[in-house]
Parts: structure tokens; sequence; C-alpha cells
DNA sequence: CTTAATTTTCATTATTATTTGAAACTTCAA
DNA sequence: TTGAAGTTTCAAATAATAATGAAAATTAAG
């Protein structure tokens, strides 16, 4: 296979695979660009390459940033920005989960915490299932949340730093 | 906490949360509904408790059981066919990450397989980040696959079976 | 059969999410 | 300063997704 028909669909089986995640097509397509690009991109590259606005390529270049996964680069001496994707798949996979962790993960035992505790008679079969459901998906996101922690800090810890080397 | 407010709240976010995740919205309430019924429900108990329409419902419902979340019951004598989730948070979790494996990282793999081989310099710049990308995405691929086979298989094997009961 | 209860389908409509592009803004060299 | 190169914003347009509801299909009892 060629180089520009494999980018091309390697773009764009990650757009429809982000999309499936509630990632934004374009964002994800974005970020596989640069992630197979050796050097980094300006807007206009990235607009040429996708054929997509200009507008959209700053909001998403934004939102990549604010996800931790891409880097604006200047050049000394250059108007224009740059900007580049980290590389190391694993930092990325590890970023993506902190991130998706603390948007969502986090807020939603935030929420359950505040629906634990219900009025009303604790023998009540409606009463009883609702407290029962929350308390476990509570527990499950703790138990998550904890391991997610771990693996995300795995090169802190003596333990998971070694299982690390088995499976990155 | 009165108990209504707090299911329709548990109701509301739930389907948001799904919203983010790439589920439906609406597909994402009707699992939150019946999970904390604690008795089955008809196609019109979940139109009115969650004001939406019949053939909602129905395609909601039916991609429910697709992905083995909930079951159809009829009560003998009956004409009406009663809906019901599953309440163990655990078969859940591990039924959604199972089919989501299936559905999605499968695929993905089988493309990432399919786009290792590129004809041309391998000295060049961008053939070289483009395999080394495509080759480190799906070694982490098959890892993750691996981890959450056994994951989800996790009651057959002895060792993972012991870390569930502190997990769980 | 016939009929009434119930479920399913799917063209149409409504909603939500994304994209565009032009104007406003910023930056910096001359 | 000025203005050209570059970036950002956001209202409006477009596209994608989901919901409605009435008609068609199914089911089972009489």
């Amino acid at each position: 296979m060629k180089l520009s028909e494999a980018k091309q669909q390697f773009i764009s089986s990650w757009g429809a695979f982000g999309t499936q995640w509630g990632i934004n097509r374009t964002m994800a397509q974005i970020h596989a660009l640069l992630l197979v690009s050796p050097d980094a991109l300006t807007q206009d590259d990235i607009m040429d390459q996708l054929s997509i606005s200009r507008g959209n390529v700053n909001m998403n270049i934004r939102d990549l940033i604010g996800w931790g996964l891409v880097e604006r680069q200047t050049i000394s001496g250059e108007r224009k920005e740059y900007f580049s994707a980290d590389k190391d798949i694993w930092k990325v996979a590890t970023q993506i989960i902190k991130e998706r962790k603390k948007r969502e993960l986090d807020p939603m035992l935030k929420l359950l915490g505040q629906l634990e505790h219900i009025e009303g008679d604790k023998k009540d079969r409606e009463i009883k299932q609702f407290t029962e459901t929350i308390k476990d998906i509570k527990k499950l996101g703790n138990n998550a949340d904890k391991v997610l922690d771990l693996l995300t800090r795995a090169e802190e810890n003596w333990f998971m730093g070694s299982m690390l080397k088995i499976f990155k």
C-alpha cells in the first residue's frame, strides 16, 4: 500500500473511531494527522491536508492543546505557529484517561454521592432498588478511579512499573 | 432528597454522561430507568416516565437488548412485553467492555494490521513516522485487548478472580 | 377466519452538533 | 505609527443525529 493512501485511510478511520467515543471527528483527524507527521505543521498545512476551514482547525487545535495532546511551537525568526503531537502512544493514552477521568468520572462520582441518601422508608421497593443501584455504581466507579489513577501513575510505582515493561 | 427528584436527576445525568461517550442519550436514559426500577416495565411505562414516543422506546430498547444489557420478559397470560435491566453492575460493565471491544477495538486493530506495511524507502521520514506510529498504536491496542479480555473473564481465572474480590 | 391489542417500521420532522468564513483582533517588523 | 501576516472569534449555514407518530405488521384469543 502507498503511503498517501494509507495515511488517508488512517486519518479517516481514526476520525470515525473518535466519533463513536464522543470525540469530534475533526479533532480526532487532526490528531491522527499530527501523529503521523514527522514535522510540526501550521494551520494552513492542516487546512490543506484535511480540506477544512481555518476556524475549524483553530478551534480543534485549541481543544487538542487543552487535552494535553498537542503543543504549539514557534520557530525563532518565523511568525507562523507550528503544531505537533506527542508521539509517545503510552503518554497519549494515559493523558486521555486522565482527562476523561477528570472531566467525566469525577463529576459523576460527585453526583452519585449526592443521590446516595434518599428520604423515606428504607424498606420501600422503589427506594431500596434506587439506593442499591446508586451504591453499586458508586463503588465500581470508585474502584475504577483508583485503578486508573494507579495505571496513569505507573511510572512512579515499582510494581506497576514492572508490569508496564511487559504491557507497553 | 426525595426519591422522585433523585431518580429524575440520575436519569438525566446518566443520559448526558452517555452522550459524552458516544451513546444515544435516550438509550442511556432508558437503561438508567430500568436499572433503578425494581420491577420490569412495559413500553408504555417507559414512554410515560421519560416522555418519549413509542417508536423511540422501541428502537432504543432493541439496541439495549443487542448490547446484552436488557432483557425481554413475558408474563404468562399477559399479552404485553416487559423489560428489565441486569442489575449486577459488574456484569453491566464487563458486558459494555466486551461489546465495545468487539464493535470498535477489534475492527480498528484489523485496520492497523492492513496499514502496517508501506511501499517505498524505509528511510524516508514520512514513511518512517507513519509506520512507527501505526506499529505503536497496534501494540498498545493489542495489549489493551488482552487485558480487557482477562478482565472480562476474571471469574474464570484464579488470580484475577481473587483480585476481583477486592475490586468489585 | 376476525378482531383487537400490541409491536415494529420508517418517512418526515425536530434537535443537536459541527463547520464555515468574514470580521475583529494581535503581533511585530519597518 | 502603519500595515501586512497571522490568529481568533462567533453568528449563521450546514450536516449529522435522534425523535415522532401514523401506518403496517404481528400476535393470540374467541
